[in-house]
Parts: structure tokens; C-alpha cells; sequence
DNA sequence: CCAAGAGATCGACAACCGTCGATGCCTGCC
DNA sequence: GGCAGGCATCGACGGTTGTCGATCTCTTGG
């Protein structure tokens, strides 16, 4: 160690090693959950089955969030795909909801006061 | 409202109205802001900054992710960008730190008590 | 003022993503 | 069985992203 001119601490050997002790699998699945939720329309679908307490059904979704039906189709596939939402035929309708445990175990991902400070 | 034959409630007109009163700059700034952290390598960036109370610079950050520099340097610029990291200059090392706040306010916008249900 | 070195920026390239129209599948009804 | 309609899948296309090597900038020490 040595003090440069302004009192500040600068290691003299300034990389020491940094450890990561989280995995690939880890990281790649926590990016992964990230992802499903990087996208406005997606924030918008989660946004939407969060505020109402029934699920939704795809032609209640596709005029809501003015895009095509396919992409619609496409989204709710991503969110599902995350473990975000869940699908559940009700005859010729599609219904999704929220998972409302994965939403808190995504949250639970930033909470800081897990780590060892 | 019609009943199906396993007893299913069915609405007869299946697409009723779904209201979406997020603007569309909320939704895009909260995708952008899971947008940051849906990447492994910013994930590990963050995790490390997280586990370590002091800063770190990018001589450090480099080596342990095992990437180029100049990719490493972009990464971070993401989630500066993002509002998740801040940097400092310290004579010729440029340290990053976490913003805690920045990540609390990340994982409140999860936080569904706030949704009426 | 110059040389050294840390880190940011640039340009390029491959991979991925959001979107659409067209089409296929599957369920309920006649 | 055949038709209608809700939804999933497919193929395509433009825009974005992660990565790198090369280069530029800026700070420090001599």
C-alpha cells in the first residue's frame, strides 16, 4: 500500500485477484430470468396479469397490447418459457397468470441483504 | 356468462376489455433496466460488486471474467448507463462501484404488495 | 515534454431478437 | 365428418447485441 498526493488509498499492485464463486449455470439462469423481463411488451404482459386477479386469454391480450397475434403468442411463449407464467387451455382459449412465487424469487435475486457485506 | 360442459365459467364474450395504465416510457424503462442485468457477464460483474465492499477497477474485473478489455469496458459503460454502477477515476485506474440503491429500486419494481390485487 | 500504461472508443462480424404474414393444429359446434 | 375460429408455429427480414483487434485518449512519472 502507499497514499498518493490527495490522502487517497491506492494499492500499490492495483489487481490483486477477484473472486467469483458463482457458476456459469448460475449466472446464465439468472440473466436468462432477466431477459424474459427485458422487453417493454413483456413488462406490459406481467404489468397487466399482475394488476387483474383472473387470468388472460390471447384475444383479450392482442387488442390491449396493439401488436400482431402471433407476436403476442411469441412473448406469452417467452414468459412461460421463464417459468414467469403459466398456461392453462380453457377450450378453444388460452388462458396465462402470473406465477406469482417466481416473480419473488426473481426479486429475491437483487436483494442485497443475502450478501455477505 | 355460460357454463361449459365440465363446469368451467366461460365468459360468453371471451374478449372483454384489458386496461394497461403503465405509460409506454415506463414500460421501456423498466425493460431497459432488466435489459442491464439480462446478460451472464454483467450478472457476474454485479454479483462480484456486490460481495466485495470496496470498488473495483477494471484490471481487476478483467482477468477474473476472462474477457477482453475492451469487452469488459463496454459491459460496464451498460450498466453505468443503467444506473446500476458508478465509476471514479483514481489516477490511472477507473474503479466501479455498485449502486445499492439503484438495485433496491430494481427489485421494488417486482415487488407485487404494491399491485392491488 | 515525452514515454508508458490503463481504459474508452471504433469498426467489423456473427448471433440473437422482435415483428409480421402465411400457415398448421386443435377444439367445439353443426 | 366437416367447418369455424382461437392460438401456435414457420420463414423471413431488419435492428440490436456481444465480442474482438486496432486505435485513441488521458493521466502519471521521469
Amino acid at each position: 500500500m502507499n497514499v498518493d498526493l490527495s490522502g487517497m488509498v491506492i494499492p500499490a499492485d492495483c489487481c490483486r485477484p477477484l473472486d467469483d464463486d458463482l457458476t456459469s449455470d448460475d449466472t446464465k439462469a439468472t440473466a436468462a430470468l432477466f431477459k424474459a423481463l427485458a422487453d417493454p411488451t413483456r413488462v406490459r404482459i406481467v404489468s397487466m396479469l399482475a394488476r387483474s386477479s383472473e387470468p388472460a386469454c390471447v384475444c383479450e391480450l392482442t387488442p390491449a397490447l396493439d401488436l400482431s397475434q402471433p407476436t403476442v403468442s411469441h412473448h406469452l411463449k417467452k414468459l412461460v418459457q421463464a417459468g414467469l407464467l403459466e398456461r392453462e387451455q380453457r377450450g378453444v382459449w388460452a388462458y396465462y397468470s402470473l406465477d406469482r412465487g417466481a416473480l419473488e424469487r426473481a426479486a429475491s435475486v437483487l436483494d442485497l441483504k443475502k450478501v455477505a457485506v
